[in-house]
DNA sequence: CGCAGTTTATACCAAATGGTACAAAAATAA
DNA sequence: TTATTTTTGTACCATTTGGTATAAACTGCG
């Protein structure tokens, strides 16, 4: 066998991720992603494919290194508030420090659902739906733990909260300041009153 | 004089809004957008001057003939929670029927600020801090009405809802079906009690 | 009619687009 | 050393990009 690739294919994707965060599918263009990787297109097509591919691929490890793995972390808590708390807490955090309003590439792409393929449409609603059941299953936790009162519905404020992130995350990039954005985590904890 | 402009000016920009509002300023082509007007390259530059023009020009339509209106009419309604609920009920009528997904030319643009320029940017905020200045003022009405609990923070609740809202246009474009918007629209009512 | 202004249609521009092809260099394994 | 394979660099591809220029045809008014 000859010799490993020269360049980290993971971190490779990452740099992809940025790009893509930043400025949308369609505009980014395939030397900012060369530039921003540090390959050249020799390499590019004989690791990724094509750009699509790439932005696929991407989206799939987004999902399992931010989304999915926050949730999971936030799911043994075992504190219903406090997970979700805490989950709005991080929201803010990576909107004011990171980079500075790269925002959220899986929000980025639900509205940009209708420009996108049918496998790409499947994993956003997925990643949505994935993140509903958790704010569902917190609040029957905490109906189980009585912090949550019975008569705050599960299923329904479930998807007041999913909307209440994509709005934080839509609002984070430029229309609401950090105080602006902590004001909404204070109305999601209203909703579970 | 000569002779009058042979295509409508004013409808020519409402197909301009409707093609970024469905794909997005970068990944609108001239030809897309001369192919909805229905005119020629010399037309399109003699009117409009350049793609950017015409797309400033449309966000400022937009928000004078969609949201403005509407908060105007709106307001005038002198009944807050009425108000309130019928702005949601318009978003979600709008996001069943109208063109399909299309969504919120404002809310697009919010999500891609920073990649436009400063004049963009000052648009975009002062149209979502309308929409909140509208929440607040129909909150604080209700408090005089006795219709809204004194408890409900007018300036803080504001905010919500402009979040509830800005979410909702996200999310109508493909990932909630109509129930989950109505939902939506129940959850904002909550933030009222 | 003639002038003014507009519309069309076309040709053109340099630059960038996503993508392919290929030779040479480099590095490992046998 | 000799294969094997990836890297790099460059050249190339047709297409599209936003934008300009131009000439002819059309329409209305004086």
């Amino acid at each position: 066998m000859p010799w490993e690739k020269s360049f980290d294919l993971d971190e490779a994707v990452d740099q992809s991720i940025s790009v893509f965060m930043a400025k949308g599918y369609e505009a980014t263009s395939l030397s900012d992603l060369l530039a921003a990787i540090g390959i050249n297109k020799g390499s590019f097509y004989n690791a990724f494919g094509s750009k699509k591919k790439l932005f696929t691929q991407s989206l799939l490890k987004y999902d399992n290194e931010q989304r999915k793995a926050m949730l999971d972390e936030l799911s043994q808590m075992q504190d219903p508030l406090k997970a979700i708390g805490s989950l709005f807490d991080a929201l803010i955090e990576q909107s004011v420090t990171r980079g500075c309003k790269k925002g959220c590439l899986m929000v980025n792409t639900a509205l940009d659902l209708p420009n996108h393929d049918a496998a790409t449409e499947k994993l956003v609603k997925h990643s949505m739906s994935e993140m509903e059941v958790f704010f569902r299953q917190q609040i029957e936790l905490g109906h189980k733990q009585e912090s949550i009162a019975k008569s705050v519905s599960a299923s329904e404020t479930a998807k007041g909260l999913v909307t209440l992130v994509v709005g934080l995350r839509v609002l984070a990039r430029g229309v609401f300041d950090e105080e602006s954005l902590r004001v909404i985590k204070s109305q999601a904890m209203h909703l579970l009153k």
